[in-house]
DNA sequence: ATACAGTTGAAACTGATTATCAATTTAAAA
DNA sequence: TTTTAAATTGATAATCAGTTTCAACTGTAT
């Protein structure tokens, strides 16, 4: 979806909005950690090497703009703070989250086989599926 | 997996835990609104009628206590707050929400298609899945 | 009935997130 | 390039769900 800071600076004009420093090194934070899933705190503490002055309301103004945006998005680990992740370059790109119970870590599984649940909800519940978050819990390969 | 106050007195015994009767009319309320998905607060509210002396507090630790026993299930809705259903008397008894982004209703899939899925992720992401959580997010027949 | 561990309600306290607001900055127009 | 208006910022206060603390109280095994 995003691939440069050029690209974030047409986003934003297109709705109105303008392209700060502040918002600028947010974007560069989350793509060089890409992989990672940062939450809010997190980004703070990296975006203050290239910009001590930020505040922390920035920072949490700025991810949700992104994620109003479709910049990144928004992803809710259960560990009571919302962290992101940066949308990757596909429009039907879909990958669900495996927790380990032990060692909290995050795996992506980069399949998507949830299509026939989808038609057959679309079919027994008369409900129209445009998106679905879909985690997994259970044991990674070094901690079972 | 839970019928009566008296099912709960024996669940809450083999662990050393007391039978009050804030927690009695706490799984009571639970029981009468079952199929809802009441927040904390809801319950709160709704279990003031039978025990106007409760606090607060004590709903919170008792949908914790109910949650940790097994009794209840807590969920999370993306809607600010912690939610709990009652589960019902099946070990492999599986669902999962349907969410409305219009209207906000929630309806429960009763199938459970993920068994395929599940064993991919096994086969390769040598990962041992104990349990996951579906939302699938669009719009309910009343709303499309 | 007794005793003790578990439980309670009230209130203080967290930690994450949001709202407020005066000062500043961006970007489009002049 | 200067002007200008709207958007943005940082600091701080406020909010909100949930947790902790603690003295008083209450189930329940004996």
């Amino acid at each position: 979806m995003i691939d440069s800071i050029e690209n974030l600076k047409e986003i934003l004009k297109e709705k109105g909005y303008k392209l700060t420093p502040q918002r600028r090194a947010i974007l560069d934070t989350i793509i060089k950690n890409q992989g990672e899933h940062l939450s809010t705190e997190e980004v703070y503490d990296y975006v203050k090497k290239d910009c001590p002055e930020i505040g922390l309301a920035t920072v949490y103004r700025t991810l949700q703009l992104l994620d109003d945006l479709g910049v990144i998005t928004k992803i809710n680990l259960d560990d009571g703070c919302a962290r992101y992740e940066l949308n990757i370059n596909s429009e039907d790109h879909q990958h669900h989250h495996l927790i380990c119970s032990k060692c909290g870590n995050i795996l992506e599984v980069e399949v998507d086989l949830l299509e026939h649940l989808e038609n057959e909800i679309q079919k027994n519940y008369d409900f129209e599926v445009k998106d679905h978050k879909v985690k997994f819990f259970g044991l990674c390969s070094k901690c079972k």
